[in-house]
Parts: structure tokens; sequence; C-alpha cells
RNA sequence: GGGCGCGUAGCCCAGUUGGUUAGAGCGUCUGCCUUACACGCAGAAGGUCGCAGGUUCGAGACCUGCCGCGCCCA
């Protein structure tokens, strides 16, 4: 017998451990292929509630498709994360005083796979710990050897076809990390700053213009003075040179109708190679590139002596300070701006001019939009669409260098005279090119950790080798993602794929909302709410939780307002839900929505949920101690017919919405049919047919069959969502069955089959349903308690009513808690409850405890309900224009309504009179 | 400035092509430790669907405007 609480920390180990060992993971290599491709977690540290979410609904699919018998393989991998590593070694570095320039690259990089060995590990373990029955023995990882392999393979096809250029250009530089990023990692803050007015004197001329704004410090290298060339004011001027003031330099004023006459003065300050407009306005009319800022951000010698040597704020200080005093500046006024900050950093992202690689996204954008406009992607949800569109059209050049050490080196080298070779290794090149001995160098950078993801879906499979993996699993069926890396990674996925492999990478994608906390708060380690899913499945202690959000912080003084709200919002600490009830949490939570609270009450009602399933499950196993599934013969009640028919429906339900990915609505159906429909009415239905001896064995055979039959299809039904529990409970299950298979994992999933629904059993039993509840109603309102057995007396009704009294009765009873049903003719009717079901009275025999007061109050609730009801409808019906104009089933169905209603409180009214008269 | 999304019960959310009296869960109230389950059972209360127009016989769904919140891109 089953312990009588469930407690998942036990079973979970258990079974996981059990299903590895039996290779359970691995492709079957029969059926149809379905595959997903693991989005690769970063090495960087623990899995959060995005991944646990994530991670719940592939599995989920997964578990799903191999039990449909699907030659099924889920693809497993990390993520090196370039930047986000290096700065976390890095950090680690400095705790002990040291840096990684005191070392030598190699002795970095191994501390960085030190780090990778242990956070790769932990990864793994809590990704094992969520479930997932993902193929371990082919986990790989972005810079495992043969992805590195693949990765130079795709560098030097791309560079040979001239989709890879070097080129020196206006990049965004973080002068934090030393290295360029992409435009995708800019992220632009608003903020309160600055505009200043600043006189720029015309040469041999008193006139002089006046600037605005918002980095003054750039001016050291102006190369121009723009205004719109259809700007009276300034017509005049176009063509003459203007004094750059701190400086001894001469520029030009011109003309671009890039320059928005409304904004400040209608004169703007060119400086080409701090400014992304500029450099292009500096490219329209050939300007010079004055490079004023060293790599981290300080003057360098191309401006004034003075300068030179300035961090770049202090320098914006000094120049404001400097121009004052020479009085040209005119004012200072308070802007709104967009600062640009590096997404790892947090510094100030500093346009700037530098030697990158960058990849020719146009082409590639191309057949990319194509194939989701010709559904060889199917976007889900569509919404999503529009956005991947119009990024790929809008697309501009990427950025793949880095200046790292961490990540995919680039196969590119340089000779003494800078000439630059792509090619696999040295020998290569030389013999390609025919260098003779010279002397090379290898590019020291590495490449976007983006450029290998963006290759994913089919290097992990083997490709360009022909593998089984490869032909079998590409493209692959589906890629679960969040909308924040549609660009980043999704984009970039489909045009590396179609232009390698011709192929898409995967036909269908899946895009998901974003998990936040209860308050809608995104989930951040600075703000302090953040969750970890293990401990939400292995419960922690408040002090240890509040200590995991606040240590570790970049602000300390949050450190009390993060406690404050972490003691409100789990004043218990968390209890340990369990990996079931965190799964199927997370599925549930998986609308079309795009943000997601999370709010652990809901976590909570599924851990009762799973506890309901244990309990429904040990109940079942008791009523077949004694039980033999093969013998006897058996005979199905209405209530198995019914159970059978109404499994049926949720299946089909569960199919449509599979197909949908609507996760949350499959749930509902599970939770629906298993708790109201299988433990509320099926069990209890079934009690008196199990507990009393008047039945007989032919029919308790098949009462028990039923049961066990139904509970091993349900708990098929729930593995893929929550596999510990179910497989927990169906080894006993099974067994009970004759089952000899040695996992649920491997069964059969329950397929919908419209031949099972007996429409007959859903009429009879939504007529004893309808009594039992109306019964219960007029208890809950009589206040009676719910283990005192009443007399219940019936009048009038149709004779299908009498008829099913007679075949129901024990239906009835239990539920209802009567003492007995007996007709009784109007006369005989003593002081009672009544109701109606249809035709027929229903009279509840309280003896001494009737309450004629709350008997009339019941009445008369029931009377103005009805009342209001029939108002409504009579309004509606009267208006000709809509039983001229409405389908003939609505009006119908609103006539039945009436008729029925205005029947009711006939009675009803009548019932009431006679209560008021005694 | 351009684009996208959201606003439904005290709270977290469903609501498919417009069609009965708008649904769950949590919470609340009432009564129950009824031998599967108090992480439970039975019953109940609670919504002018952000606001204002419009289309329609009929709008939570469609259209327009407004208010509020959020995201993405410049």
């Amino acid at each position: 017998m089953k312990n009588k609480t469930y407690e998942p920390q036990t079973i979970e180990n258990f079974w996981y451990q059990k299903w590895e060992q039996n290779n359970y993971f691995i492709p079957s290599g029969k059926g149809n292929p379905y595959c997903i491709i693991q989005p690769p977690p970063n090495v960087t540290g623990t899995l959060h509630m995005g991944h646990g979410f994530q991670i719940s609904i592939m599995d989920t699919m997964i578990r799903y498709h191999r039990m449909l018998g699907d030659n099924t393989l889920w693809q497993l991998g990390l993520d090196h994360a370039g930047i986000a590593t290096q700065m976390l070694v890095e950090n680690n570095l400095r705790a002990e005083g040291k840096s990684r320039h005191d070392m030598e690259r190699e002795t970095f990089i191994k501390k960085v796979w030190e780090w990778k060995n242990y956070s790769g590990d932990t990864i793994s373990n809590q990704t094992k710990r969520i479930g997932v029955s993902g193929d371990w023995s082919r986990q790989k990882f972005t810079l495992d050897p043969d992805q590195i392999e693949i990765v130079q393979h795709v560098f030097i096809k791309l560079y040979e076809e001239g989709l890879i250029y070097r080129g020196k250009r206006l990049v965004n530089w973080d002068p934090v990390l030393k290295t360029a990023i992409s435009d995708l990692e800019v992220i632009n803050e608003e903020a309160e700053g600055s505009m200043w007015y600043v006189r720029y004197p015309i040469v041999d001329s008193d006139e002089s213009l006046i600037i605005a704004t918002t980095r003054p410090e750039t001016m050291l290298g102006d190369t121009a003075i723009a205004v719109h060339p259809e700007d009276e004011r300034y017509k005049h001027l176009i063509g003459k040179q203007i004094k750059l003031p701190l400086t001894d330099r001469v520029i030009p004023i011109i003309a671009d109708d890039y320059v928005d006459q409304e904004f400040g003065t209608g004169c703007v300050k060119i400086t080409p190679a701090h400014d992304f407009n500029d450099y292009a306005m500096g490219q329209r009319h050939n300007l010079p590139l004055i490079n004023i800022f060293t790599p981290d951000a300080y003057l360098n010698d191309n401006v004034p002596v003075v300068y030179q040597g300035l961090e770049r704020f202090q320098a914006r200080k000094k120049i404001i300070g400097d121009l004052q005093s020479s009085n040209l500046l005119v004012k200072t006024e308070k802007h709104q701006l967009k600062i640009p900050k590096g997404d790892r950093s947090g510094s100030t992202i500093e346009p700037y001019l530098t030697d990158q690689w960058f990849v020719k996204t146009k082409e590639l954008a191309g057949p990319a939009m194509q194939v989701v406009l010709d559904g060889k992607i199917k976007i889900i949800p569509n919404t999503w669409t529009k956005t991947y569109l119009q990024w790929l059209e809008n697309i501009e050049d990427w950025c793949i260098s880095r200046q790292l050490w961490w990540g995919h080196r680039i196969p590119a080298w340089s000779d003494e005279e800078n000439n630059i070779y792509v090619g696999r290794n040295e020998n290569e090149i030389c013999a390609k090119y025919k260098l003779g001995d010279r002397k090379l160098k290898q590019d020291e950078d590495v490449l976007d950790t983006w450029f290998s993801a963006a290759l994913w879906p089919f290097s992990t499979l083997g490709w360009p080798e022909e593998t089984y993996e490869f032909k079998t699993f590409y493209p692959t069926s589906v890629l679960v993602t969040g909308f924040d890396i549609i660009f980043f990674w999704v984009a970039r996925m489909v045009m590396m794929g179609l232009k390698f492999t011709g192929e898409v990478p995967f036909k269908e994608l899946y895009i998901t909302g974003l998990i936040r906390d209860s308050h809608g708060q995104k989930m951040s380690k600075s703000k302090g709410n953040i969750l970890d899913p293990i401990d939400l499945a292995d419960g922690i202690t408040l002090e240890k939780l509040i200590t995991k959000r606040t240590s570790n912080l970049m602000q300390k003084h949050l450190t009390e307002k993060i406690e404050k709200q972490t003691r409100k919002d789990f004043p218990q600490g968390i209890a340990g839900f369990g990996v079931d009830a965190l799964r199927f949490t997370f599925c549930s939570l998986a609308t079309t929505s795009r943000d997601i609270n999370f709010d652990i009450a809901r976590l909570e009602g599924y851990r009762n949920f799973c506890t309901k399933i244990w309990n429904a499950t040990r109940f079942v196993l008791m009523q077949l101690e004694d039980f033999n599934y093969t013998d006897e013969p058996a005979e199905y009640s209405l209530a198995d017919r019914w159970i059978q028919s109404e499994i049926q429906n949720t299946l089909s339900i569960i199919t449509t919405e599979f197909k949908n990915y609507r996760f949350d609505l499959v749930t509902q159906a599970i939770y629906e049919f298993t708790w109201y429909q299988f433990c509320d009415w099926y069990l209890e239905l079934v009690k008196p047919i199990l507990n009393s001896d008047q039945f007989s064995p032919a029919l308790k055979q098949g009462t028990r069959k039923t049961l066990i039959a139904t509970l091993e299809s349900l708990l098929r039904i729930i593995h893929p969502f929550m596999p510990f529990i179910t497989e927990e409970l169906w080894q006993d299950v099974a067994s009970k069955m004759q089952i000899k298979e040695p996992t649920i994992m491997l069964q059969k999933y329950p397929e919908f089959d419209a031949t099972k629904i007996d429409n007959d059993a859903f009429s009879e039993i939504e007529w004893i349903k309808k009594n039992i509840l109306a019964i219960r109603n007029i208890r809950g309102e009589m206040n009676i308690s719910p283990n005192k057995l009443l007399p219940l007396l019936l009048n009038k009704g149709t004779e299908n009513d009498r008829r099913r009294i007679n075949q129901y009765q024990d239906y009835l009873k239990t539920p209802a808690k009567l003492e007995s049903i007996t007709w009784a003719n109007d006369e005989k009717i003593p002081l009672s409850a009544s109701t109606l079901v249809d035709e027929m009275e229903l009279h509840l025999v309280f003896n001494d405890s009737f309450d004629l007061g709350a008997e009339i109050a019941r009445m008369n609730k029931e009377i103005n309900k009805l009342r209001d009801d029939i108002d409504k409808l009579e309004v509606k019906l009267s208006n000709t224009n809509y039983t001229a104009r409405a389908p003939k089933e609505v009006i119908e169905k609103d006539q039945i309504k009436l008729t029925e209603s205005k029947s009711l409180i006939i009675k009803l009214s009548a019932h009431l009179k006679k209560l008021e008269n005694i």
C-alpha cells in the first residue's frame, strides 16, 4: 500500500536514475522522426525560471511524442556564452586580486574551462532534476572540438563567398570590456541629460553658429558643421569655414538634408568617428574621421595636449568649463536622451572606429523571410511573425568579432604586411596562398557567441557529415524559445540553416512568454525577486531564500527592501512542491500571453492536484486488493460507460491543443477530467456498487476493471506533464492489470476514439447529476449537516423520470445522502424543502429541523432569479429584428428556455404561496 | 517618432470564426475530520469585461477615438 501522503522528493531521484540507466531517453530508431534541439543554457550559472519553464514544455512535448511512437531525439547542449562567462571568471579572479592580463591567454582559458566544467555540471544536474528525458550521450557544448571545426568551416565558406568581410567601421564599443558588441547587445536607456548650446565662430566673419549637442566632449573630433540646404537662416553660410573652439582646427559648413531644422538650432556638429549618423554623413561628404578616444575611452593624442589622457566624462566637464570661460557656452538645457549601455557590462557604449569582422546579412535575410511567408516555418503564436519579418527587413550587417579570449577563435591570419588570409590553420593557408615560410599571426579575436549558436540545429546533428542524426532529424520539429531572442538567435539560425543546409532549421517555432514574478515584475538579481525552479520543487526556508536573494548584490542598499518584500511574499519560505507540480504549473501558464506572472498559489494548487491523483490511486488500489484482472465475467454499469466516454472528450481536447501548443488548455482539460469527472463523480458513483452486497459479482468486476483501466489511461495521459508521480503510481496500477512493461515512459499515449463515446450514457448521467446537485443545493442552503440522511419524496415527473429513478436509485442515494426515495401523491407531502428538476418535484423531508423561514427565503431567491431571466428573454424575443434575423437554432433555444422558466416559476410560486399560508 | 501587445471576479489567468444567464484556479463566506484525500468534501457569494462612440437582431470578442500599463525599433 502506498504512503498516505504524497512525498515527491523520495520518488523523483529514484525514477530518474532508473530511466537513465535503462537508456529510455535515446531515440528508438522507429517511427516518425521528432526532434527538439534545446536552446543551450549559458554556462554562467544555474537554471532560472525561464529555463525551467521552457524545459518543462519541451520535455512534455518530447515525452508526448515518444509515447505517440515517434523516433524522438531531445538534443541537449550548453553554450559557452563568450562575454558573460569571461566576465564572470574575471570577476572571480579580481576577488583574488588578479587580472587576466597577469597571465597567458592559455592559462586564463584553462581557468574558464574549470569554471565551465563546474557550472555545466550544475546546470546538467538541475536539468535532470526537472525530469528532462534528453539524450545525455549526445549532449553538446558549443566549444566541443567538432563544434569548433564546424564553426571554422562555416566562417571560411562565408568568407570565400564574400559574405564575411573585414572592415574599419564604426561599431558599438564597450570601453570597460574593451570589445566590440553587436547592436542587439546595446540597450538604449532613457536618461535625464543636458543639451549644451555652443557658439562656433565663423572664420573671417563676425557671425557665428550656435550648435546644440548632448556630447560636448566629442567636439574635439568634429570635422564639419551641417545645416539643412533649405534653411533660410544658414543658406548663405554653406561652404564657409568654422573655427573649431578649443582647437586650432578649421572645419567646413556643409549642407545635408538629413539635418532637422526644428531640432536644436538647426546646426549640427559632425563627428564622424564617434556617432553613427555623423559617420554616414561623413561618408556622403568625404569628411575626415578623427578618432579622439583610446579603447578605454580616454582622450588620445589627436586632441590638444590639455585634454589628452582625460577620461571621457572628466573631459566633458573640463570642456564645458573651458567653453564657459571663453564665453562660447550660450546656454544649457535639461534634455531627455537615450544613453547606449552594454547589456553585459552596463557601461556607456561608445561608437568607435575599429577593424572588425562582419557578416553581410542582406542576402541571407531574404530567404529567411521567404520561408516564413511560405509557411515552411510556422510561427506560434502567429503575432510574432510580424516582429520577425520587420527585423529582417531592416537588418544591418552583423559585427561578429569580439575582443575576448573565451570563444571561437577567428580562423584568420595576417602576415607582416597585414594581408589577411582565412583558413583552417597556418599550414593550409601557406599551401593555398603559396606563402612559403612567411610568418603568419592568427587574429586575436573570437566570434560572437551567437555565431556558433546560429549553427546549432545542424552542428549538433553532425553536419556537414551526412550522419544518421542529420539525415533523420533535420529539419528539427520545433524550436521553443522566448521572444526576447528572436533576433539574437532565431532569425540568425534560419539564415544560416538555409544558407548551409538548404533547409529550414525547424518546421515550427513556438515562442513562449517571459516568466515574471507575481507582481508582474521581470525577475532579476538586482530586483531581488529571482526564484530558483529547484527551490520550488525541493523547498527552501525563508532565511535561506533571503540570503540567496541578497548575496552578491551590485547595489548593496537594496538589501533591506528585498528582504522585506521576500518576507511579505513568502512568509513561510517555500514548501517543496515537487517537480511534477512545478512542470504542470509551467505548462498551465503557457498561454499566448507574452508576460507570465508566476504566482506560487498556482503551484500549490497543482501540488494539491498531485496529492489528489495519489489518493485517488490509493483508493482504486484499495478497491482492488483481492482482484484478478482476467478472472470472472464483467458487466459494465452506466457510470462505467459514462467515464469511458468522458475520457474520450478529454482526449479530443488534448489532441487538438497539443497541436496548437496550448499547454494551458491541455492541463486544464486534464485537471478538469481528473478532479471533477473521475474523482468527484465517477469514484463517488461507483462506491455504492463496490460497497454493497446487493450487486452482482459481474457488475463489481466491471466496475473494478473500469476503475483500474481508466486510471491507467489517465496516468498515461498525465505522464508527459508529471513524469515521476505517474511512473510511481503506474507501476502498481499496471501490475494489477498484469501489464508486464517496465515503464510508463514507453507506453502508448491514449488515442482519441470517437466510437468509444456513448451519448446515451452522457444524458443519463447528466440527469443523475442534476438531481444530486439540486438536493445538495437545498442541503447547503438550508444548512443541513452532510452526514444527516434524509428521506426524499418525489412527485409528478414523466415516465422517463420514473424509469430513471427506478434504475438509478443507488447512484442517487449515497452522493445525495438520502435515506430513502419514494414516490408520493400530492396530498401526502409533508412540510419539506422543495425543488424541481424538469417536470419532477423533489421534496426533502426534514422532520423536526425544518426551518420555514429559511425555505421561504430560498424559494424567493430562486423565483427572483427566474423572473430576471424571463424578463430578459421576453425583451429579446419580442424584438422583431431579432426573431427575423437571428439563426433559427438560437431563437429556438431562447424560446425553449423561456417556456421552461415560465413553467418553473409558476410551480415554484404556487409552492411558495403554500408555504406562506402555513 | 514608427511598430507590437495588454487592461475580464479581491489576486493570477482562460474566453477559438460575434450567439444561452462571461468561465477556471487561488482567496472569501457557510457547513462538515462522511474509512482515498482537511494538500480534503459539500454549498454559496463575488464581474455595468479600462472609458466613450460605432457596426450588428446580437459585442468581452469587430471598427474608431480616448485613458492607463508594458515591450520592441529609431
